[in-house]
DNA sequence: ACCATTTTATCATAACACTGACAATCAGTA
DNA sequence: TACTGATTGTCAGTGTTATGATAAAATGGT
């Protein structure tokens, strides 16, 4: 039997590459002064304006008091509102607003970018492996724990 | 030219499924009241006792600040202990108490564990693949960019 | 021996991610 | 209608991660 070896597991792996490829992206979003969460909150409301807190939970799998304070944050960077759902007066529904809207090309352009260059060393088949495994593990956790996102 | 899609995009998915497994992780840890980080500390130090926190930030690929915290927590739970360095009066080296000593067999047949239950659905080629390029990408950034860790 | 630089560690601050508790609202039922 | 229960959002507190600043000790050159 071999002696356990963190910095061969798997845990260990993910949490560092999540880590080398965060803080890479991070550095270009400088100039916008944006983080990659934030990055990823826009990226979804570019594909559908006016969803709620909730629904932004679902989509990013975080949590609603996460989701709070990245709103918080954007709202007053003046890249979205908050503005009550007149059939539901407990949601907001968060709208991009059009210097948000203005963003979009480049910085989609630019996430495109950064994955080519952190993955430069992988061939393609590698590259699609990877994504492919990693979505197999993440539609697995979301088929046995339901939503398997933090607080259920 | 296809539209950008985040869901797909390779930062996310290395941040989720980073999420996932260290949600997962960190239940089975609730009973030890330790978090990832922290068992990974130990796992370390279970190779090798008496580092300083510079040294275990270079293994962990952490920054010296975020090490320090982590000492903290550990010194306060009783399983690690400072000492000062009688060579250089700067560095602290951390050592093991026989407490964590003693959890070291139980614990690592525990990360074993969850690796196998996380990747359940992963053929063993599959699993091999995926540390294999996670372990690429990372040997790669060490080497273009030195020791890629935060702060240099 | 002195001075500048580097190294080691800490503190303050910030973002993110969680838990647990709470208030407000909605929805279904007695 | 009133009561119960679920949903939506916030707040307080903890832990992990980073930056930037500071202090103490070591190192190297003159």
């Amino acid at each position: 039997m071999e002696r356990y070896e963190v910095e061969k597991s798997l845990g260990f792996l993910l949490a560092k590459t999540h880590q080398y490829f965060s803080s890479f992206f991070k550095e270009k979003l400088n100039k916008y002064s944006l983080t990659p969460p934030q990055f990823a909150m826009l990226a979804f409301l570019w594909k559908r304006d006016g969803l709620s807190q909730i629904q932004l939970g679902n989509c990013m799998n975080t949590d609603r008091t996460t989701i709070s304070g990245i709103v918080d944050r954007l709202e007053k960077d003046g890249l979205v509102t908050r503005r009550r759902d007149p059939e539901d007066r407990r949601t907001y529904l968060i709208n991009l607003t059009p210097r948000a809207f203005a963003l979009q090309d480049e910085m989609e352009e630019m996430a495109t970018q950064a994955k080519y260059e952190v993955t430069a060393m992988l061939s393609d088949g590698e590259k699609e492996q990877l994504e492919r495994i990693l979505r197999k593990i993440l539609d697995a956790a979301a088929a046995t724990r339901g939503c398997w996102s933090p607080s259920k």
